[in-house]
DNA sequence: GAGTGGTCTAGACCACATC
DNA sequence: ATGTGGTCTAGACCACTCG
């Protein structure tokens, strides 16, 4: 017997290989064995390292480039992809610079504070009921017009030291910091669209009438192993709001 | 040499294997060779007949169970999808009947007559501006109560003889009618979102009252081969509209 | 030129559904 | 019991990217 140079597979025993691989490598990623934008060993490597065929490591790396975590570029290596969220919220709202050139809108903090959580956000969350979370309101413009309002909540265990941020600091994306600054990356996102009409306090926010039609875009963010990171509330106006969906 | 059995490949000979192969499947499926609810021939049979080994056939089968063309079924076999439309329209709203089952709203034809097409729906089903096109003004209720109001165009050289038909014979679904009396199936549609305020005219139709957010849903439905069926353009009441999206 | 992913072959055995 | 798709092996050669 040679000395084994093989690593064990993670995962039910019982479950495919390929499975278990991509388990594997799912949790290297989730623990930043490999972050985003590094690339991974080769298919072949792969292969040799997790002692199972060629074809079943590469069925591992197609399961997780499906879900997105996995990017692979021919000839270069198979990296880990950057959570872009070029695929967001923004995504619903053309502003005017027509020319489908995807413009970060300037953002505004107008409150930052700890709070008990309310029942819904310790709920999205999935923290104990009351426990402290950092809440934030912001607003956001094109041009210097106001186009949305944001409620931000976080948990404050977790996010404690974002209190001690200026503003200037936190700037107009808040995932970047969540990633350097809390080790928290955000992965996915789950969204869900309705349509309110505006109160007084946000008809002033938006420049509307009261009663004029508002898009509130609920976001749960979630890591890579699915645990939530981030809820926000966002509140739109509607005249600007347009969602394309094909359906199968 | 044998007499050969397999059939030539559709598409360029410079393309992969499966890509050609799920080329010529998919045609055989635009053409009705195959139809929704008919089993394919394994995939062992399917690699027999082109000439390809298995992995290949399966890899073909497996674009087009991506695409939402085919089913499979361990141990039974692959079957054309049936487009059932599950995920369509009537998911973006929540209908008291809350049990998340899926129910058809009553359906009331209010007007259907042939007329030029207007600009928009020309271009929107790639027709020759000023053809005649069928258009179609339906209202749709929820246990009588009217949550939405519906505009349908379709080209009248390919529906001419719906124009004779009975309002009942129609019933509460166009797509099963445009497969079983025009052989046009729909496989896919592109949906696009927005806000509007309600006219006087679908105040009074959808019970609200002017000025009030309605969801305006442009809907353009294709066949297998992508090309247009029918476009239609649904207004319905903002309060019961709700939509989920995962983002990744 | 060396290394990567992309495609393809030609099998094997297993799990599952149906008869 | 038979046939299906699901998994897996162990290679081959090609197309692409990069230094």
């Amino acid at each position: 017997m040679t000395a084994k140079k093989e690593i064990e597979l993670a995962g039910d025993n019982r479950l495919p290989l390929y499975q278990r691989l991509a388990e594997t490598l799912t949790s290297d990623i989730v623990d930043r064995v490999w972050r985003p934008g590094d690339r991974l060993p080769s298919e072949a490597e792969l292969a040799k390292r997790y002692n199972v065929a060629p074809g079943t490591a590469r069925q591992a790396v197609s399961l997780l480039v499906e879900d997105g975590l996995l990017d692979r570029r021919q000839g270069t290596g198979t990296f880990v992809r950057k959570p872009t969220f070029d695929t967001s919220l923004f995504r619903f709202f053309r502003f005017q610079s027509s020319d489908g050139e995807r413009l970060i809108p300037e953002s505004r903090i107008l409150r930052r504070e700890v709070i008990k959580a309310p029942s819904a956000v310790s709920r999205a969350l999935a923290i104990e009921p009351d426990s402290l979370v950092i809440s934030i309101s912001r607003l956001r413009l094109m041009d210097g017009v106001p186009v949305m309002g944001e409620e931000i909540w976080l948990d404050e265990s977790r996010f404690h030291s974002l209190m001690d941020m200026e503003d200037a600091e936190i700037g107009p994306l808040l995932y970047p910091i969540y990633d350097t600054h809390f080790d928290q990356v955000v992965a996915r996102a789950k969204e869900s669209l309705t349509v309110d009409t505006a109160d007084d306090m946000h008809a002033r926010l938006l420049d509307l009438n009261k009663g004029d039609p508002l898009i509130v875009i609920d976001r749960l963010a979630v890591g890579f192993d699915n645990k939530p990171i981030e809820w926000r509330r966002s509140r739109g106006r509607a005249d600007r709001f347009q969602y394309h969906i094909e359906i199968n």
